[in-house]
DNA sequence: TTTTATCGTAAGTTATTACTAACGTAAGTT
DNA sequence: AACTTACGTTAGTAATAACTTACGATAAAA
């Protein structure tokens, strides 16, 4: 799955804020690491952690090299916070929240 | 923003398997602990930062304390990730492929 | 009251990781 | 040819965090 990776990746901070600013269209390392705080070998690390995890892809240009973003872990994680919502699990959250009426079974003597 | 700390709390493995276990309903601490290979303190200090990022509320019961999912920062980082989408973004990706045709496809993802 | 069960917290340890500095490579320029 | 630009990689370091053990607190049971 995916979507796992996803999640790991996109946790720091950093690699995060590299991976939004991507999101205004492709570009290349240095200028990436341009408004970063930190140096142009650690944005490249980044990069390549992002490229891991299939959430972007790079394209050689000249001693350039350009990256974009890639949609595809993130449809698989969109999929899998779906997976939170559905009538069991709101059945579910009512009862805890009506009290004096739990429903999972144990036994409740008042 | 509440998505960048349900992204940082839910890329833990253990803490995430925690909250998946309780996709199928609220649990008590020791019957959540009861089934993963880490100490039940473990899984309270999960718990608490599943909490601290309002991914999960508790009641008490007695001497149990029952923890149930809260969706609202999934809501967030859903509308976070839909953010990645749009026609702006195709459309960059489209000139990036477009541009020079390599047809280089790193789709190895392992 | 005494005992038992359930849970949160504190302290300490270990593994992970984000970072910098230094180096090597490839393509473009003069 | 030599020089410059842009980038990836390696080695080493420092900070973060997940975990265990030990302890204290609260509520039910005997």
């Amino acid at each position: 799955m995916a979507y796992e990776k996803a999640l790991t990746v996109l946790s720091d901070p950093t690699r995060r804020a590299v991976f939004e600013k991507l999101r205004a269209g492709p570009l290349a390392v240095s200028a990436l690491a341009k408004d970063f705080p930190v140096s142009r070998p650690a944005i490249s690390q980044h990069l390549g952690i992002l490229k891991g995890a299939g959430l972007v892809e790079d394209k050689a240009e000249g001693t350039r090299r350009i990256y974009a973003i890639r949609t595809g872990p993130l449809e698989e994680l969109r999929d899998w916070l779906d997976s939170f919502w559905g009538e069991a699990l709101d059945a579910y959250k009512t009862a805890l929240e009506n009290e004096g009426d739990d429903g999972h079974g144990q036994d409740r003597t008042g």
